[in-house]
DNA sequence: GACATTTTAACATATTTATGTGATTTTACC
DNA sequence: GGTAAAATCACATAAATATGTTAAAATGTC
């Protein structure tokens, strides 16, 4: 047996959902709430193995209401509901540790087995959401990954640059001189095309060089 | 009609797939390869809806098939089938514009609507897939947003050093004397906890303060 | 062995940065 | 009107950095 708590402030849709899960073998809802503000204290009373969370509520929202959750229990599945599929919220809410995202408009029977999915350790989505992480996916690491051929030596350096190192302090810890040190960085300097510790740092950062 | 193509070097799983596919309505496989030593000019030849495309084959693999395919083709469809939801292949994939990832257990009704899902713009990924993409997810950008109380000002000067102002150029670029400059960056240091540029511009890239 | 690259190092010097101490003015808030 | 925080500026000095020139080993490649 499945045991849901849903919250949903919508009345209409919450009773739906409730019938519709009450009414199928397996499935079993514990309790259904309008808003997240008592969330803390009502998942530790019921204790449930899925949570079916809206995302738009008025007071604590979805979203807050899932970082609460996620608080006093890292089991319990959570699966985030939302009228469309709205690429900020999605992400906080992987982010914060949602098990799944689903469209409200999912057809009843897949809805179940999402629930079901869930349970299982799996980490259903609708596939227009599934469509959004992906686009985040391809956003975010275009590791333009310029190659200024640093030498293994330049790129140690670099690396000592980055974290707050002198010159001395990089002699030091390289067991080398710190006109050698010099020698190095002016090099980097070069191939980075700056001229100055800072916008070398910087560069290292954009770049990923390291 | 959803024309399809298909790239896997298993025999049987090859066959049946062509079955499955040109036995259901609405579907039709066009050709079917046991890798992807030509794909660019296959593509090409049968500009397909969608491209199925097993990850692991000798020769060209389907990881290098993809990138190979949106090179030439950004529109098709390519769904990547996999024995096993391994996590670093999922993330290779999805960064090169994979449209959905599915294992080759999906049950063959489920995999014809995936199909489906694909051409109609969604992302299909069974649901043991998506775990591995939340999972990523939630490693990756933990921005613990620790606020040091910079003032506007602050935020500003801190700004132009890490785009490698000197202070000179600071103080000219907001008309004030350098030594007010000075200052500034003295109280930054301060909040930040650093005693160099350097470390100041590698801190606001860490905890992206800017 | 000749060649290129990397790593090492020294010397000199101008500029920039870090740090200290102190002070005035502006701004916002109770 | 008093207070606190922020922003402004000045003077001084030690330390660190940037830049130039030059060159000897070490390393790897053809």
């Amino acid at each position: 047996m499945i045991r849901v708590v849903i919250y949903e402030d919508n009345p209409q849709f919450r009773e739906g959902l409730t019938m519709l899960i009450n009414g199928s073998d397996g499935f079993s809802v514990l309790a259904s709430y309008k808003n997240c503000n008592n969330v803390a204290e009502e998942v530790e009373k019921w204790s449930p193995d899925v949570i079916l969370m809206d995302i738009n509520m008025p007071g604590t929202d979805g979203l807050e209401g899932l970082k609460k959750i996620r608080e006093v229990n890292a089991e319990v599945k959570v699966l985030m509901l939302t009228v469309f599929d709205d690429n900020k919220n999605v992400f906080e809410a992987l982010r914060n540790g949602a098990n799944g995202y689903l469209l409200k408009k999912t057809p009843p029977a897949k809805l179940l087995e999402y629930i079901q999915d869930a349970t299982l350790g799996g980490a259903p989505m609708t596939s227009s959401i599934a469509t959004q992480v992906l686009k985040m996916f391809q956003v975010i690491p275009q590791s333009k990954n310029q190659d200024y051929c640093l030498s293994e030596r330049e790129t140690e350096v670099l690396q000592l640059l980055v974290d707050g190192y002198s010159y001395k302090m990089i002699a030091s810890e390289l067991f080398i001189a710190i006109d050698t040190v010099r020698s190095h960085i002016k090099k980097i300097y070069e191939k980075l095309h700056v001229n100055s510790k800072s916008e070398a740092v910087a560069k290292a950062f954009k770049d990923k060089l390291l």
